[in-house]
Formats: C-alpha cells, sequence, structure tokens
DNA sequence: GCCTTGTTTTGGTCTGACCAAATTGGAAGG
DNA sequence: CCTTCCAATTTGGTCAGACCAAAACAAGGC
C-alpha cells in the first residue's frame, strides 16, 4: 500500500523528446498557429526515429499544447492547454515564477476549504468525533513538521473521502502532481512557527466540532495565506 | 480568430484504440494494479500495428490511468488519474451520472466564484464600470438564451482576465472540455426562467459596482445551484 | 522454503515502406 | 497583375519486421 508514486523517470527517448519540445514551446519558441516541424525533420534533429517522436508529440498533444492533423502539427496557446503543463512552467526558470506559485496555493485553498466545508456538512456525528480525535492526536507533534505533516495529509484524505466529490479529487491530483515535488526542492525548506500551528489545528478543532464552515473555512484560509508568504519568502532567499 | 475547438475528431486509429481502452478501464473491466495485455496482444485484438497501440497507451498513460514499464503496462486507481479522464467517465452510460453531474456544476461554482470575488479586488474602476455596462447591455437579452449565454460568457471571460490565474484559468478548460459538450446535448435543453435570471444579472452588477464579494458570490452561488436543479431534471426527464 | 539460474515475455527503439490528406507551387486563364 | 485550378510534394497515419535491455517467469539447486 505504498501511496508515493514516483514519477514517470521520464527515462524513455519519448518522454526526454516531449520534455525537451514542451519547454520549447511553453518558453515561446513558437508562435501559437505556427506550423512545429514535421516528425521527420524532428526525428533528424533528435536523432531518433519518427515512431518515438510520433510518441512524444502524441503526449504533447494530450495536454493540448498542439493540434495534430494531416498536413502539420500546429501550436496552441498556453492558456488553452492542459493542467498538465503548469508542472513544466513551474520548471522553466532556476526558480519558480512567484507569481504562479501564489496562484497554485491560492488555487489550492480554494478547493481545500470547498472539500473541508463540505465535509462537514456531509459528515456523521461518528465522523466528525474521529477528525476531531484526529486533530487532538496531532498536538504533540505540533513542533515538528516532519511528524505533523503525515498526520495532517491522512486528515485531508478523510475530509476528502467524507466530501466525496471526485471533480475536486482529480484537480487536486493534478495539482499535487505539478505541484508539490517541485515546491519540495526549495532550500530553505519553509516551516510555520508553533504558535500559528496551534492556532490553525484550534481553528480546525473547533469548526470541526461546531459544524462552522466559516471557522473552519478562516481556519484554512489564514493557513494558507501564512504558507504563501512563507513560499514567497523562501523563493526570494534561496 | 474562432474559439470554438473542434474536437480531435479521434478518428485516427490510435486515438480510437485509446478511447476504447480507457472505457474499458473506467468501466472497471480491470483491477487496479492489474497487468494490461501486452502491446502485442493489443495489437492482434485491434488488429493494428504494434506502433498505434503504442501511442494510444501514450496518450493513457499521460492521463495517469496506466503505468507503464518494462515487463508491463499496470492498471491505476481512477481517483489516481488525471481531469482528463472525467469526460469519458461521464459518457460511460447512456446519460452522465447525476453525482458527478452535480460535483461538476459544484465545482465549477467554486471556481467562478473565487475567479469573480478576485477579479473585482483587483479590478481597476473602469474596468468595474466596464462590466457592469457589459451587465446592463444584455438585459434586453434575457429572455433568450441564445442571446444571452454568449455576452454572458464574455463577460466572465473578462473578470477571469482581470483575475489572473493562470492555475484556475487552466483548471477551468480542462473542465468545459471534459463536461460543456456532453452538456450540450441533453435534449431539453435547460434553460432558467426569466425571473432568475434578471435577479442573476442584478446580484452580479451590484456586487461589482459595490465592489462587494459577498454579493457577487452569493448571485453565483445560487445561479448555479438553480442551474444544477435545472440539469439534474433534464438528466430525470431526457 | 529460499535463492540462484536461464528462458521467455515485454516495453523501447529503429528502419523502411505505403497511403491519404493537406500543403505548396506553378501553369493556365481572366 | 491577380486569381483559379491542378499536379507534385510534403506531412501525418499506419503497417511490418527486427533488435535490445530489463522485467517477469519457471526450473533447478541449495
Amino acid at each position: 500500500m505504498n501511496s508515493m508514486t514516483p514519477a514517470p523517470a521520464s527515462l524513455t527517448r519519448s518522454h526526454e523528446i516531449a520534455a525537451v519540445l514542451q519547454e520549447e514551446i511553453l518558453r515561446g519558441q513558437f508562435r501559437a498557429g505556427e506550423r512545429l516541424p514535421s516528425e521527420r525533420d524532428l526525428a533528424a534533429r533528435f536523432e531518433a526515429s519518427r515512431g518515438a517522436v510520433r510518441e512524444a508529440l502524441s503526449q504533447i498533444e494530450q495536454v493540448r499544447l498542439i493540434d495534430i492533423q494531416p498536413g502539420g502539427a500546429r501550436i496552441k496557446e498556453v492558456k488553452e492547454a492542459s493542467i498538465s503543463v503548469l508542472g513544466p512552467l513551474l520548471s522553466l526558470g532556476e526558480k519558480p515564477d512567484a507569481h504562479l506559485v501564489d496562484q497554485f496555493i491560492d488555487t489550492f485553498s480554494v478547493l481545500t476549504r470547498f472539500t473541508a466545508t463540505r465535509a462537514i456538512e456531509l459528515a456523521s456525528d461518528e465522523q466528525r468525533a474521529g477528525l476531531v480525535e484526529q486533530l487532538d492526536e496531532m498536538k504533540p507533534f505540533i513542533g515538528s513538521v516532519e511528524e505533523l505533516q503525515p498526520r495532517m495529509h491522512e486528515l485531508f484524505v478523510q475530509l476528502d473521502r467524507i466530501a466525496d466529490n471526485l471533480v475536486v479529487r482529480l484537480i487536486s491530483n493534478d495539482l499535487q502532481a505539478q505541484f508539490v515535488e517541485r515546491m519540495l526542492a526549495l532550500q530553505p525548506r519553509p516551516s510555520l512557527g508553533a504558535e500559528k500551528l496551534e492556532a490553525f489545528v484550534a481553528g480546525m478543532r473547533e469548526g470541526i466540532e461546531k459544524r462552522d464552515g466559516e471557522i473552519l473555512s478562516a481556519a484554512l484560509r489564514s493557513h494558507f495565506l501564512a504558507m504563501r508568504s512563507l513560499v514567497a519568502q523562501a523563493l526570494v532567499e534561496g
């Protein structure tokens, strides 16, 4: 039951080519509407077979960065692409774009609040009690991020399960796949102070116990805001 | 400047194979963790070349429904997949699953409220005036959905531009790509009553003019709720 | 039963070829 | 000179057959 799914490693030639091409497109090296070099030319450039190039293009098409048609593959606007391009977009420069990171965290915040408030609406009394218990068990670990994080994660898993919204779940999957790993590479691993964490846990607890979405939402909002500041700071310093 | 991007038509063999396989996976014909038939077997089954099958598998891997590795491709849990599977998931039965449709609309609602409230926070006075003007120009068309819809869409495009959140933008792209076209196929094209629409437009106008996120949010929430009921009804009747 | 092997299977890639549709370029006509 | 129209070329889509390395499998030895 290992939930830590490692990245596809991208050791295959086609994934490699896809990554390079996708990055070039995201860097704006082709104008939207322009034609991509032909598969044969790309194969020659990458010293690969056309089959490998085709698999790469097939992947890029899947994220809607290009539109393949007989006659030629055309570049599309980044704005029209799929979420899957956000990861590569974050990795374009040496450091992720701060503005984009803010947008990520804000969006995480909104979706998490939605899930959490929906969860306590739907939760049975037993489930709410279980959630409160989970929160109480965290208190001894508030000082250590390494200890607290997995427990907090487990709590959100529970909320997610209770809220039972597959759409949000899949969106969160994508966001996490694109974002989290790239953020873990930050040098000065940002970590919230014990006071803020305590307040956060207390807010969550109260919101869940009283089945009060406002309180719960407020706790999460301020928590994500704090994280946003931290990450922003880490991006400047690192 | 045609923004109506038609579907990939999926007339190619590889897309066809990908669609069939993906549907089988989503229907649960393979257990998670189980191995997919080998590329050679699939090629034989679909009477296609291994290259075509490989391109298909490459696409399915991109949506994280399978995990391709030397030794075999393994099925993953639907919960771990990308948003891109939601469309096919909606099209599994004759009618889209009502629960899933609800989740879609709820999520749309949350994201739209986020975008709208953020937009009026960031908007200049001129921009807000422009938005109000757009809303006023809609009033004559409240009776006709065909006339109103494109204008309403233009308003949301503006809000989206002002809010300037690429993450939400891309998420919305995906949701729309998966959802909208499939909903347009509904037989009794659902349409809100003029009264509700009038109230909605008025609420939006007031929220924007007063720069009041609460009012704006409330208008949007009740609008989406009404739409949800309509669609649910259409699903039962159709 | 456990570990070590050899064999088979499987994915990853390459080459070279053919078809149909799209693009292109130039010739014919206004 | 511009437009129209048709052929030659380019391009994507597909196929077939082949090779390699890594993983899975099966059989044997401990």
